[in-house]
DNA sequence: GAGTTTGAAACT
DNA sequence: CAGTTTCAAACTC
């Protein structure tokens, strides 16, 4: 029996899934068999678990679309509970013929859903359920064809409780469906399927743990137990998103001897030797924990924690919803590592530097897409080119060895970046800012993404950004990083704007600056004196406010004395918000009926206006400017019809100056006055003008003679 | 660009 | 928790 111990559960902050800040605007309300809400207490017997669990969604993933040596096969467990529960699944049965067949081109995940019997199977792709005996089951199959399948037992319409017998009695007759649009069904025989007990509950609507166990099936059995983790945050990014959760990839088993054949598990087999799975942190609080890596599959109401090895490599983690990049740093210290080329589900082998990350992490940082785009997004993964999380074959550790008490409770609260493991050098963790990891990225994410044919909408990384200081998303993502002017805190203190977002110092202008990967260790150390200070010091300053008053307010509000709130000391007047009952400020004149703040307000609208029209007009002039050489260039070169200034040429310039010095020495020689000099010249002047303008219309070069 | 003002963060 | 100091950004000239 595998036990997740309570630790992997906590391990991850709560408050880079804090969604709060999300802005899900878009994000109409989506239905999904974890969270729409349909969950209903079910007559069916309860589950025959070791503990509270509700409702048993399970996913067993097959990953056969990588080469033979690296075939996989996955199972995840995804346990609905509520924020404290720790459940154990029951055992599932499932013979593998039937998923064989389509595991010899496809990744097939399939997922047991525990939704409410009224579900219907049209919510959305790859939610697909069907309700033998009150259970629903999901398989997806990822071919490289990019073609999602889902398998799906037939409806049998049962009421909750009413045909659980059916199911076990009937051979269950699945429907293979496509996800991403696709409603063409093809039936598909499968043996004897899933009859385990899933009670459906009213906590689905709560917070979903999903617990996926991968163990890989090499020939060597010594690899380490493989706990994939998942977990909503909260109910609110449920309500929107679960409709991705049946794609979390889960167990991973695979064979990577090319000698050994592609082993097919079934669940029975699966299970059996894993039985029951026991989560609970009550039960098994002293079961030590299996090394992991934290990676975000389904987003921001997940975090998946996946198996680790050791080796030398960086580790991204990174969190939909969260302005964050988690990255691990770890050293190798095995050589298991073996590049498996030519399989795109394969790690290969990464540098111990965290600048660099190949395709496949690249390729696993499916959380970059954002939450509010992983409801459509999700199933790109899958069905493109079977850049599958659980097609990975190379594990790392991702939790150290020790729980890391002193770090823990400021987990809830981590900050732009730290070291999980102080002292330990580069075994440690090292936390990195959302907007690092996207300029380190960026470039490389998009071409290795885009060599590698994964869809990688260029806005995604961005939009997982949380709203940055009252800013929405989008005006987090746009505006443009300011850059630090540090002298004396080394860009260690939340003096420091670029720690305090969250970011490292990039392009700054500050001195003996410690906020950059070269400084970790101190770095990480000021996050967690930060956080020991004020836990809620990373988090942002602006947040939704109670309910009936304004929807952005300053979470501690400003203490401004002389600036009246109209300045940009003044937090709350430079997030552009109005100051609340929680500011302490001193002859405040932000609030909404203010006549300065009005003033300011339409100063500052007309000065945007000025500067809009000047911008505007500039642009129409260099429009201009370009529109007329444009139209003169052509007469320029062609010869004819060309502009008399274009004959103004510096040897032109001096045969005119000549005549006007001649004219003036000839006046001289005359004794003219002055005044009929200057008149001489001046006509001398107009004749080479119009000399030269005379010759505008000639093809030679003009020729000026006095 | 230098100097001043300001208020948050840090410190006591 | 309040008072003081430090700090860097905002602002003024």
């Amino acid at each position: 029996m595998d036990v997740v111990s309570p630790e992997l559960n906590i391990l991850l902050p709560d408050e880079i899934m804090d969604t709060e800040a999300i802005v899900m605007d878009d994000d109409p309300p989506a239905e999904s068999p974890a969270a729409s809400g349909q969950s209903q207490p079910s007559d069916d017997a309860p589950i025959p678990m070791e503990t509270d669990v509700l409702a048993v969604p399970e996913i067993v993933s097959l990953c056969s679309d990588a080469p033979p040596t690296q075939r996989t096969q996955a199972l995840t467990t995804s346990i609905t509970t509520d924020s404290t529960l720790c459940s154990t699944t029951s055992a599932t049965h499932l013979t593998s013929g039937g998923l064989q067949k389509l595991s010899a081109n496809h990744q097939i995940i399939l997922n047991k859903v525990a939704s409410s019997p009224g579900a219907d199977t049209t919510r959305s792709p790859g939610t697909t359920t069907i309700t033998p005996g009150g259970q629903k089951f999901m398989v997806t199959a990822i071919g490289k064809s990019g073609q999602s399948i889902v398998l799906q037992l037939p409806h049998t319409g049962s009421k909750p409780g009413s045909g659980q017998g059916e199911a076990k009695a009937n051979p269950q007759h699945f429907k293979v469906l496509t996800i991403g649009g696709r409603t063409d069904m093809k039936p598909v025989m499968v043996g004897q399927a899933v009859s385990s007990a899933s009670q459906i509950s009213t906590l689905q609507a709560q917070q979903l743990k999903t617990v996926q166990i991968a163990k890989k099936t090499q020939v060597s059995s010594a690899g380490p137990i493989k706990f994939i983790i998942t977990k909503p945050v909260n109910n609110k990014g449920l309500t929107a998103q679960t409709s991705v959760s049946n794609v979390i990839t889960g167990r991973v088993l695979s064979t990577s001897s090319p000698v050994t054949p592609p082993r097919t598990i079934t669940l029975s087999e699966t299970l059996s030797s894993n039985s029951k799975i026991a989560i609970s942190p009550l039960k098994s609080p002293s079961k030590p924990m299996k090394p992991v890596q934290t990676v975000t599959v389904g987003g921001p109401q997940f975090k998946t924690i996946f198996p680790l090895s050791t080796s030398s490599n960086v580790q991204q983690i990174q969190v939909p919803g969260s302005r964050f990049h988690y990255v691990r740093l770890v050293t190798a210290t095995t050589g298991s590592s073996t590049g498996q080329a030519g399989s795109h589900c394969t790690n290969s082998s990464m540098t111990a530097k965290p600048m660099v990350v190949n395709t496949a992490q690249v390729r696993m940082s499916v959380p970059i897409i954002p939450a509010q785009t992983m409801k459509q997004v999700v199933p790109k993964p899958l069905t493109s080119s079977g850049q599958v999380l659980t097609t990975q074959t190379q594990q790392r550790l991702i939790m150290p060895a020790t729980p890391l008490p002193q770090i823990q409770p400021n987990l809830t609260n981590l900050p732009p970046g730290t070291m999980l493991a102080p002292g330990s050098g580069n075994m440690g963790y090292t936390v990195l800012p959302a907007h690092y990891v996207t300029q380190l990225q960026q470039s490389a994410y998009v071409t290795l993404a885009s060599s590698s044919g994964f869809p990688t909408p260029t806005g995604i990384q961005t939009q997982a950004r949380l709203p940055l200081n009252g800013l929405s998303t989008s005006d987090a993502a746009s505006r443009p990083r300011k850059p630090c002017n540090c002298n004396k805190s080394q860009c260690l203190k939340l003096y420091c704007d670029c720690f305090a977002n969250g970011e490292f110092c990039q392009s700054c202008n500050c001195t003996n600056c410690f906020n950059n990967l070269e400084h970790e260790t101190e770095r990480a150390k000021a996050i967690k004196a930060c956080l020991d200070r004020n836990p809620e010091a990373f988090k942002p300053k602006i947040g939704k406010g109670k309910e009936g008053e304004s929807d952005r307010r300053h979470s501690k509000g400003c203490n401004c004395k002389r600036s009246g709130c109209l300045k940009n000391y003044c937090e709350c007047y430079e997030a552009k918000i109005m100051c609340s009952s929680t500011c302490k400020c001193v002859g405040c004149k932000n609030f909404e009926e203010s006549p300065e703040r009005k003033t300011l307000m339409h100063l500052a609208d007309a000065a945007e206006v000025r500067v809009q029209q000047q911008t505007a007009a500039k642009t129409k002039l260099s429009s201009q400017i370009s529109d007329l050489f444009t139209r003169t260039t052509p007469a320029i070169t062609s010869g004819g019809g060309r502009m008399p200034f274009t004959f103004v040429t510096k040897e032109v310039a001096e045969a005119t100056c000549e005549c006007l010095l001649e004219q003036a020495e000839q006046a001289e020689l005359i004794q003219q006055p002055q005044a009929t000099a200057e008149r001489m010249i001046l006509e001398e002047f107009g004749r080479c003008l119009m000399r030269i303008i005379g010759s505008a219309g000639k093809t030679d070069c003009p020729s000026i003679n006095c």
